[in-house]
DNA sequence: TTTATTTGACCGCG
DNA sequence: CGCGGTCAAATAAA
């Protein structure tokens, strides 16, 4: 099973590393929220045709929550990911400087002919950085104990490509150093027509123990399921 | 030199 | 026309 880090970082920085690989292609303002949001996509957009973005933008009521919502799916090999002693892919590199018309060229490949959103996952992530120490910032509280039971998830996609949250072991299971954050996580979506599709939206909400080192921080995740599914 | 980030421009949609 | 998302040239970093 493959892990995804929960990163904390210090301050002001993007406490989001989820273990992927994500290059930063826009920045914007949004009407009505303090904080600009970052556009990130995959690193390996262009030598592997992976669709999956990102939007990470802090939260209005508290400077040290991030939201990360996740739009697509990874088709990619990430390296970093891969499994130590797992031969990497070679990648090649190609057409790098590709015009606006391929783009549309791998969106038909990943969706059979549809660039609709629609077909996209997305997931809303709400990450607090337990670090940021913002003197009007509360203390972040492990929100486990809250709401225990179903709200520590694991999550992985169902074979029809749904993101969903499951009962998890709770942290105390784990013998290993493998610490997992306390993700609360709440399906917004819940069968209401948003729009005409099924359109997975998800938020999570982590608060992450303060005394943690942050490399120890793993959410534990699904991949293989989630690979599992991928086209 | 290669790869990533910054940032204003551009574009589509409502 | 405004807003949100993306592009791409300039710039920075490795």
């Amino acid at each position: 099973m493959e892990q995804v880090r929960a990163c904390e970082q210090s301050g002001l920085e993007e406490p989001v590393n989820d273990g992927y690989s994500w290059r930063k292609y826009g920045h914007k303002d949004i009407y009505g929220a303090k904080h600009p949001r970052g556009y990130y996509r995959c690193t390996h957009k262009n030598s592997q045709g992976c669709l999956a973005t990102r939007q990470v933008q802090r939260t209005d009521t508290d400077t040290s929550i991030f939201s990360v919502m996740y739009l697509g799916r990874h088709t990619c090999v990430q390296a970093s990911r891969l499994q130590p002693g797992q031969p990497q892919k070679k990648v090649e590199q190609h057409d790098k400087k590709r015009k606006r018309k391929s783009q549309e060229t791998l969106i038909n490949f990943q969706t059979g002919g549809h660039a609709n959103t629609n077909d996209y996952d997305t997931t809303q992530v709400v990450l607090r950085s337990p670090s940021f120490s913002f003197p009007s910032a509360p203390v972040p509280i492990p929100c486990q104990q809250k709401e225990s039971n179903s709200n520590i998830c694991s999550s992985h996609l169902t074979p029809d490509n749904h993101f969903m949250s499951s009962s998890l072991s709770s942290p105390s299971t784990s013998g290993s150093n493998s610490i997992f954050s306390p993700y609360r996580v709440n399906n917004i979506e819940s069968g209401h027509d948003l729009q005409t599709s099924d359109y997975d939206l998800c938020e999570f909400e982590s608060a992450l123990p303060l005394a943690l080192d942050s490399s120890d921080l793993y959410l534990d995740w699904d991949w293989d399921s989630f690979d599992g599914f991928c086209f």
